[in-house]
DNA sequence: GTCTATAACCAGATAGAC
DNA sequence: GTCTATCTGGTTATAGAC
């Protein structure tokens, strides 16, 4: 396995080089991370960084791109298991919550570079727009099979956008405390109330009104 | 007011720089903002950048405390309005949302650069924390007014904590689609059932029964 | 594919005249 | 307080031997 000839030496390298500057730009941000800073932590010279990926942004692209591929390839199918509501929203958001602590990495990487606009490419702006839109296609789904919603899109991917904005909320909370976990309790209840408060007959009377516009005062 | 002999010359060149260095930090991060970049928009040469601020971690401090105290004075009182539960919610959401909208700077600002651990100083990430508790002491003293919580305080802080992670994550979700806004409706269907789930009486049953534990499955 | 060496440039920061 | 000019060091990226 050691010594591997040199047919798969590149590839290994690469791996290296990925590994190492995930971790960088997840916890410093894109801008932050320099190649020597990648370079001195994963052993190989710059120009080798370049020859793999030919420049920053490229090692960004791949990265946000290996990053989107794992943390999907994570999630469970969306046809969760479970006889009723309640038992397939629990194993929805244990899912959701393994795979958030699982890959904070990765989570990071999707929530905190939002603000890459102007110093990444357009390219890899539209790799992180893609991650984002795969999570909320995932949730989408896994949230329609929950609740019985294959005849109204709309409510599914409400919920779904709530989910998604909890999750992102907690990950911004988890980088001013790395305790932060995904609460799925509350979410769990939030979701029910969401759902029944939007007409879906979840079996537990809707949480309030619907009552248009603010009352009055 | 124009040529003010001198005396406040200083002032309004330091608040200009101010002015350029948050739409520039919050709208790029810390990391990707240059001190040159600022120099260019706001017309000063980097030298007097540096005689008001000493340095670029200067600026991060000082852009960070202002925009502290910005949004802070912008929220309203604890002491919410309204004659009842579902008034006082409506009003203090409508608050939230207003904030939300109106300094979105300042909001992108506290969310975008805790990224920053190992970029900036101890000090620039102690302002960041500061911030974050302020805004979150702000929302608990609220809901705890709101829900008349004040026995129970471990219930507001986890409510305020709910909000702010909500509204991260539309800050998050903003820079993806700008048209984003806060969902003030979800917000609140989800935290009348977040406190009848805790047992806070608010005129509507249980969204759901407590429920110690995964059900099996 | 990997290395050393280096080009070209831009960053943060300072000196000193005014 | 504001300016011009500049220093130093790190940055992205490339050349070319191996």
């Amino acid at each position: 396995m050691r010594e591997a000839s040199a047919p798969d030496r590149g590839v290994r390298s690469r791996d290296a080089i990925l590994d190492t500057a995930t971790e960088l730009m997840s916890l410093r941000g894109y801008a932050a991370t320099s190649i020597s800073m990648v370079s001195a932590a994963c052993g190989l010279p710059a120009s080798s960084i370049y020859w793999h990926f030919g420049s920053k942004d490229g090692i960004y692209v791949a990265v946000l791109e290996r990053a989107r591929v794992t943390l999907l390839s994570a999630l469970p199918p969306v046809e969760v298991p479970g006889a009723d509501i309640a038992q397939r929203l629990d194993n929805f958001l244990e899912a959701v919550e393994d795979a958030f602590q699982r890959h904070p990495h990765d989570v990071k990487l999707l929530i905190g570079l939002g603000m890459v606009q102007g110093s990444a490419s357009a390219a890899a702006v539209a790799e992180l727009l893609h991650y984002r839109d795969a999570l909320l296609a995932w949730a989408r789904d896994s949230l329609s099979f929950v609740f019985g919603l294959h005849d109204r899109p709309e409510v599914s991917h409400g919920l779904a956008r709530f989910v998604l904005r909890a999750a992102s909320g907690t990950a911004v909370a988890r980088w001013f405390d790395p305790a932060s976990s995904l609460d799925a309790e509350a979410l769990r209840v939030a979701l029910l109330a969401l759902a029944a408060h939007q007409g879906v007959p979840v079996g537990v009377p809707a949480a309030a009104p619907p009552h248009e516009g603010p009352s009055g005062a």
